[in-house]
DNA sequence: AGAGGTGGTTACCGATCGGATACTCACTAC
DNA sequence: GTAGTGAGTATCCGATCGGTAACCACCTCT
């Protein structure tokens, strides 16, 4: 199992674009992702996610825990250490998951051309009666 | 067509227990759902989301045009009507929305049971200290 | 002229979310 | 006994979300 890299979700768009989410909060589906290949510390998770401080990181994994996605256990020898893994549940939703990504793939572009054309020309919806018409 | 039910909606579980969200806002997926038969008026979709005050229902077209995924269109004679409409991108989403719902009817149990049990066992993680072990 | 319907808007409000920053506790290695 | 590491907490804060309540412009029907 390689290592995360931690340019592992540079590319991604910021997810208030993201019109699909999953499982609760912002950053969730992302450490779904980093979990597809295997049990990870919370140090691990940190290294792609270097964006998320650690309580929002934290917050995120206590409510996938929540909802049965994702098990956490801990070692305390030699040193601490806490991993974390998915669930057969947690697992499950990588195929919705892929579907979704699938989705986006094929019609990012179209959604965010939308965007860009609703804000060059502002639907000036409610102002007519400010002429003489 | 049919027209929509007011029960239409309120059998599903309150969305804030979803686990997966598409597309924006809280209600935006009931929306597309609505219009996956044809086109619609404001006042049909007030009906099965009759627990959706005007504000929100607006905002959450608004935004679902803003993103291509809904045309609206005004006419103003004989009276006023406004139609809203799936655009190709908006019947695009509905093929992951698909996924997502047949995910949701094969595991939402065993997501409701973790929950309650996780409720039931709070994990009392750091309050071991107290103790004088 | 007044009632009613259609498709909204505005102002306000509390709860929640996510982020910034700083701090902590247990443990190990030196 | 001091420094470092791992896995978090605590506190505060601003922005956003969703909801309530009230209001509005336009049209048609009677």
């Amino acid at each position: 199992m390689e290592s995360l890299r931690p340019d592992m979700f540079d590319e991604l768009c910021p997810s208030t674009l993201n019109p699909i989410r999953f499982a609760g909060d912002k950053w969730a589906p992302l450490v779904i992702r980093c979990l597809e290949d295997g049990p990870r510390r919370y140090s691990e998770l940190r290294v792609p996610l270097h964006r998320v401080t650690p309580k929002v990181l934290t917050q995120s994994l206590r409510s996938l825990e929540r909802d049965g996605f994702v098990r956490r256990t801990e070692y305390a020898v030699p040193v601490r250490r806490v991993v974390y893994e998915l669930t057969p549940l947690g697992h499950s939703m990588l195929e919705p998951m892929r579907v979704a990504c699938e989705w986006a793939a094929d019609h990012w572009d179209e959604l965010l051309d939308a965007r860009e054309l609703s804000l060059a020309n502002p639907t000036d919806r409610y102002t007519r009666h400010h002429g003489n018409g």
